[in-house]
DNA sequence: CGAATATTGTACTACTCCGAACAAAAACAG
DNA sequence: CTGTTTTTGTTCGGAGTAGTACAATATTCG
């Protein structure tokens, strides 16, 4: 598996790079964050990281790529749970840990947007990202009216996308150094919104 | 009014120069607009610019300010509508009006939030117009229930704070580029959260 | 051990950007 | 007309940034 590599070794974890790069980004933004700090955060050279990632674009792009897959990774974990209710508030906790804990949001929905009209790349990201948390509550939802917890006919992609903007603004109400017990209450005013 | 000044007029017009600053890092955000994007756009030379308005930062904040106020302005104008409903449907169609038109989603809530963690003056600009469309959402509600339009007893704070959401999410999308009918779908989902 | 290969670290270059200095220009006051 | 005031336009400087060149270093293969 860790097949012996010619050359240097690395002297740095790759995932630990990308992570350490993440977090830059999402303190600074895109344009704030020097390749300064992003390679004394990441524990490489400047050159290390050219050869690695790329310019900071393409950083930026993996960053906020991985940032996004991590997300949905664990949003999924969360909306497994039996009950529909505990589903929804669990992904919303989920998120209020992420967003609220650190006070700066989401990666993709509070710092991508700024860079999303002068990179079509990132826009395109942006607009995947959405419509992937909207199709994943939907399909949630769905699933809870064929276990015939939510009444049939029940208009599941509007609810998903009201639950989707729920946490576009638990984003945005984060980054805006609003406390977690706010951030709570709205979760809180959602999970309310899924039975009626 | 127009007092006779002393010295050389002015060969700009203040309002419109900062119309034009904010035309500028709606599209491009607060580090990638250039002094020289903005003086370009504002018809002035950095030096008035610098003279009439401070530094970048200090532009910025006008520049936010402004646009949050006339964003009030014209939420406030919508929800004057006598039914409930009209005035939720009336703010949503107005905000999309601007975030969708431009496909820059909102100067706000899918700008300012970048700056957030850094700025700490536009992390609390960004919570105080947070929380004031917060309360006017709910003051117009407040004003349907007294108007007997919507029940004594609803929770017009948490629907105040879905709609606000709402919109933020409405930012969000407009700048990941989304059509008008999304955005529109969006707002009906929530013009229908009102009643039930 | 010696050759090949991949990575590191230092140093550098070219460029952009913000903010300021200074003299010229355009108005008013006496 | 002369002096005062305010803004303009040009120009400059200093700081900082992204990306690169090149030699040194550390590892594997033969």
């Amino acid at each position: 598996m860790t097949e012996a590599r010619r050359g240097r070794p690395r002297s740095y974890d790759p995932d630990e790079a990308l992570d350490a790069a993440i977090d830059v980004f999402w303190t600074h933004g895109y344009d704030a964050a020097t390749l300064d700090q992003l390679s004394q955060a990441m524990g490489m050279g400047r050159p290390s990281l050219y050869g690695a990632f790329g310019d900071k674009q393409a950083l930026f792009e993996r960053a906020v790529r991985r940032f996004g897959e991590r997300m949905a990774t664990r949003a999924g974990r969360a909306l497994s749970a039996p009950r529909i209710e505990d589903a929804v508030r669990a992904v919303l906790l989920e998120v209020i840990e992420v967003y609220g804990g650190s006070g700066r949001g989401c990666l993709v929905f509070g710092v991508a947007p700024a860079r999303a009209v002068d990179d079509p790349s990132v826009r395109e990201m942006l607009a995947s990202t959405i419509t992937s948390l909207d199709t994943a509550l939907r399909a949630r939802l769905d699933r809870a009216v064929a276990d015939g917890e939510l009444p049939a006919g029940t208009d599941t992609a509007a609810r998903a996308r009201l639950l989707a903007a729920t946490i576009h603004s638990l984003s945005v109400r984060a980054r805006a150094g609003l406390p977690t017990s706010h951030l709570q209450q709205l979760a809180e005013d959602a999970v309310e919104l899924v039975r009626r």
